[in-house]
DNA sequence: AGAGGTGGTG
DNA sequence: CATGCACCACCTCT
């Protein structure tokens, strides 16, 4: 291995003059490739000041002293296309250098992205450390990369010195992923993942608005349910329990945790003697105790109260009085964002009972754009597999679900089958999802409330009836078993550990290599659409110079904040771009968006 | 601190 | 007999 440095003697320098400053950037012109990377105080780009950026050539790098130079003059340097730009995690690099100079990065190439792409499935160890010590096999002082958090006195040399480092190091780094990339043919899956890199990061950055008085009172009204249900529930089985104790105030204390499923259980099988097996509400849904009633409806509103209550309104950012949350670009194994600090992607949809997503609101003077693909995985599995009921059905403008009914149960399809054949509708819609993942008899059964035997002749109809589908769903398992991974139509990957033939769990372990198998090109052809879309939306927002921005994205579904009136003309738009998007790649079954103006999160 | 149970979303 | 995919948050218990 070459490096075109010395790890324990990086060449750097420390640049805290305008002189050496002008000296260094004139260096950095010349060059093609650069490395990035900004040590700030906080992770907020909200709270933090920015303390150093360090860019390097691959000989040497440039450690800037971001206190005491104007940032500003970077722009050039940062936003020329023509140079490529090495980081590790760049979002977080993206956003910072946004909100602080204005800075908008571009043509990147993130050694975490690359990382992920490389080993999805098989490893989630993406830090430049584990990195650095997987290609190069060096040791980097994480300590010292951290301890800038919070920092406001002098940086010591050894902070300067491996603020060097995390810059040079990505050079050899950016050179084997790069040949890797290109060995797996992941290049146009990498270019996608690092064009959408801007876009999450100026999501993140406008963040959306909360209506806290409402929701608020949201809270307020679950609260005071779920507290007479626990009441109730409490004095119900009170006397079940001979020892009566008091509270402080002499009243009567609570006889159970109703949040400890050890105590429920005890409660039910040894009190009540129910036999339980477990506390679900799958379990209780079949229970005949009024206990069970009202437990099941305890646990609704106490659910709804611990993860979606205050602690939302306690993401709202200080400085912007809006909400941030933390999109993770490829969270899931198939490809899939994941989202934290709030999951806005679990937000529960919208009820009369609980209208938490109305409670997002766009700024006044703006609208929301909402737009999702209409049943996205079946119309995939449409086009994978070329069957032509499913193809017909949607050309036809059918629902989907009814369409398979009508076939699976010989009856006629009529635009009003939902009303007509409700049981059979969910009963083919249970099916349509459950068997494209690998779902088996007995399961199915339970789903749609029948026994073992008629679940199977319900699963030997649908593959009578959609043999191409069947035919997929077995290539794509043997192809994951034979293989060792499975793949979207743009080539995103997914490896699976194959399990040792003496493993006793062999089996098992192959069934679940083969569902992950089936599901992955579908639910990974799904989020490659989506990237598409939020990419090309983000050059629509320039060049049709509109007034909003994205603000979230759920898998399947973009939403929008625009200026209230552009929003007509630009629902347009974002349908056409997300169709655009998935049609890169879906040509027997066309994609088909629909896109609303709404005052609020709903459709 | 981490595991397991439960349940919210697509 | 097990065994539908992908996540994240909150709770209790050890």
């Amino acid at each position: 291995m070459s490096l075109n440095f010395d790890p324990d003697k990086p060449n750097y320098s420390f640049v805290t003059t305008d002189k050496d400053y002008k000296e260094a950037l004139e260096d950095l012109e010349k060059r093609k490739v650069l490395a990035v990377d900004t040590e700030c105080t906080s992770l907020d780009p909200f709270e933090s000041k920015i303390l150093l950026i360090q860019i390097a050539t691959p000989e040497k790098s440039y450690v800037l002293d971001a206190r005491k130079l104007d940032m500003k003059l970077l722009k050039g340097l940062l936003e020329d296309s023509t140079k490529l730009k090495l980081l590790q995690n760049s979002k977080f690099d993206y956003s910072q250098l946004k909100a602080h100079y204005d800075i908008s990065m571009t043509n990147i190439f993130d050694t975490m992205l690359a990382e992920r792409l490389l080993t999805c499935g098989l490893e989630r160890r993406n830090s430049l450390g584990a990195i650095v010590e997987k290609y190069l096999n060096i040791k980097l002082k994480k300590e010292v990369r951290k301890s800038f958090e919070g920092l406001m006195s002098q940086v010591t040399e050894e902070q300067i010195r491996y603020a060097a480092m995390d810059v040079l190091v990505l050079f050899p780094v950016f050179e084997k992923q790069w040949e890797l990339l290109q060995k797996e043919d992941l290049v146009k899956v990498a270019r996608l993942e690092f064009s959408t890199v801007r876009v999450v990061a100026e999501m993140e950055l406008r963040g959306l608005a909360i209506d806290a008085i409402k929701w608020k009172s949201v809270i307020v009204g679950l609260q005071k349910k779920r507290d007479e249900l626990a009441a109730k529930i409490q004095e119900t089985i009170r006397p079940l329990y001979k020892i009566q104790q008091m509270d402080l105030f002499g009243g009567a204390a609570d006889v159970i945790n109703l949040n400890s499923q050890q105590q429920l259980l005890e409660l039910f099988n040894d009190k009540l003697g129910l036999a339980v097996a477990s506390t679900g509400d799958s379990v209780l849904e079949f229970v005949n105790h009024p206990v069970a009633a009202l437990m099941r409806e305890y646990r609704a509103h106490e659910k709804l109260i611990s993860a979606f209550g205050e602690s939302i309104l306690e993401k709202i950012n200080k400085r912007t009085g809006r909400i941030h949350p933390d999109f993770q670009q490829i969270g899931a194994d198939t490809g899939r964002f994941s989202c934290n600090n709030p999951n806005l992607q679990q937000i529960p949809r919208e009820s009369k009972e609980a209208p938490f997503r109305s409670c997002f609101v766009p700024t006044t003077g703006y609208k929301y754009v909402v737009a999702d693909y209409s049943s996205m995985e079946m119309r995939i599995v449409a086009d994978f597999t070329g069957d032509e009921n499913l193809i017909k059905a949607f050309e036809e403008g059918w629902d989907v679900h009814s369409a398979t009914a009508a076939l699976m149960f010989n009856k006629e399809y009529t635009p009003d089958f939902k009303k007509k054949f409700p049981d059979l509708r969910q009963a083919a819609k249970t099916i349509n999802f459950g068997l494209v993942y690998g779902m088996g008899p007995g399961r199915l059964a339970v789903q749609i409330g029948v026994d073992t035997d008629t679940a199977k002749g319900y699963m030997t109809k649908y593959f009578e009836t959609f043999k191409q589908v069947k035919a997929w769903l077995d290539s794509a398992a043997r192809f994951a078993v034979k293989n060792g991974y499975s793949m979207t139509p743009i080539g995103r990957k997914r490896w699976y550990q194959m399990p040792d033939k003496s493993d006793p769990n062999y089996d098992r372990l192959i069934g679940g290599i083969e569902r992950q198998g089936k599901n992955h090109p579908i639910q990974g052809a799904n989020a490659d659409a989506t990237k598409y879309a939020l990419v090309f939306l983000l050059e629509k927002f320039k060049e049709l110079k509109v007034d909003g921005g994205i603000i979230l994205t759920v898998h399947d579904e973009i939403v929008c904040e625009i200026r209230e009136d552009q929003a007509e003309d630009w629902a347009k738009v974002q349908q056409e771009q997300m169709e655009k998007a998935a049609g890169l790649f879906m040509k027997k079954c066309k994609p088909k968006a629909e896109a609303i103006v709404s005052s609020n999160w709903e459709h």
